[in-house]
DNA sequence: TATCAAGATTGATAAATATCAACCCGCTAA
DNA sequence: TTAGCGGGTTGATATTTATCAATCTTGATA
């Protein structure tokens, strides 16, 4: 985990969220002063789970996962972070203490801005707080609905899920690296790695994906979504 | 349902929440000319899933469920409101539509505040935007936690965690009024009712329980949590 | 290069959960 | 009053998923 810079103009950044495009050049400028952009290697921790929060966490590029630890001491993946994402964003204000673990999945670029300033132009400038609820209610309500779809669903349909959400949402492409080992994707959806395996050779087997190593190439899409919808 | 009353002042009333206590008099009055109080049986539908949002709905007395329809056209139970709880909070700045269905599970009394007035008072008033931030991370962060709480946990645990949270969270008390049907359990925990029934026998048996009817009585609230952590 | 560790894979088996069927009970509506 | 319906309950059985064991592959490292 490398520290890259400090105070590259926010005003300036074209990795900048349009959660920013409320304030002011002063307000930018404020920010901008107490900014760190670090890069991160596959496999680093950024956040570890019961840290005090100090900053927010935004994604520039890269790939990230969130994770907690289960009542069981388990590992358990909470959700995937994509570029431009405010990683975590969630429990930032109603916590002092970071909810979930942020670690790289693949290798990333981070842009932390101090928590207290942000907190402080929320009460000042309505607009910004007001993007940032829209911001928020929507990561949560895509992280709940997204595992209460996963839920609802047996192993085979889950696999078919996650295959499609790198596909459409994380890469936009039928072929693609999966960032994540089977052992992750069972903390994704719950499920044991020997499942994840069998399932993955089963979608082989029925010519529905090719897989080399960690490249994965979905052959046809249409059965994996209807899995994905009724499996 | 039956709708109580129009106007009665937000500014006097004894379930206002600590959300709108930045609000000027003003303010206030404002958010009063445009509320309505219904009051609902048991049972009785408050918000269909897709419809328009045109409220924000708080909880004064009573107890509701969040409802939504999974992929294959079954019921979920995504959450249980207390009273207070302003219901179905999370996807009010993200969507256009209430993204679950509200159902009373007792007799309720419901305050609905304009929707559009406390979106546009969010905009000049930082404060109101600030506090709404801090409810909504709140109870998102909680959604989330119990529904990953639950997941990682098998059906005894889960039953176990249930009925604790009533005694503890809901009635404050080792003896209540189990206020949903064994289905309505099932459907909170992603469970089949016959599984449900067999546990809360099981439970029985062992003495952790008291069932009569719908009335249930804590005897072993130590085991109890045993169970809830380690089941 | 040899070795070790972690991930990946497959088969056999056990455990958890769902499904199906039958029955009871209390309530409501004809 | 009675028929029927929905919730609740229990048992038998089928399906799904986890666990255990063994082997294979790969990548990092001494």
């Amino acid at each position: 985990m490398q520290i890259a810079c400090y105070g590259e103009a926010c005003g300036e950044c074209g990795f900048r969220s349009t959660i920013f495009n409320c304030l002011s050049n002063e307000q930018l400028d404020l920010l901008s002063e107490s900014k760190k952009i670090i890069k991160a290697k596959k496999g680093e921790v950024v956040v570890r789970q019961g840290e005090e929060i100090q900053s927010f966490v935004f994604l520039r590029v890269g790939l990230a996962k969130l994770t907690r630890l289960t009542h069981d001491g388990k590992e358990q993946i909470v959700g995937i972070a994509r570029p431009r994402d405010f990683v975590g964003l969630l429990s930032l204000f109603s916590s002092k203490e970071h909810q979930y673990s942020i670690t790289t999945i693949e290798e990333s670029e981070f842009c932390l801005v101090d928590y207290q300033r942000i907190f402080e132009l929320t009460n000042v400038n309505g607009k910004l707080a007001h993007s940032l609820l829209e911001k928020i209610s929507q990561v949560a309500d895509i992280l709940i609905s997204t595992r209460l779809d996963l839920n609802s669903r047996q192993i085979r349909g889950r696999i078919a899920f996650i295959l499609s959400y790198f596909a459409t949402e994380v890469y936009n492409s039928q072929k693609f690296n999966l960032p994540i080992s089977r052992k992750e994707i069972g903390e994704l959806i719950d499920m044991r790695v020997e499942n994840v395996v069998r399932v993955l050779s089963e979608f082989r087997k029925d010519g529905i994906i090719a897989i080399e190593g960690t490249q994965i190439e979905i052959k046809n899409f249409e059965k994996l979504s209807w899995i994905s919808q009724h499996g």
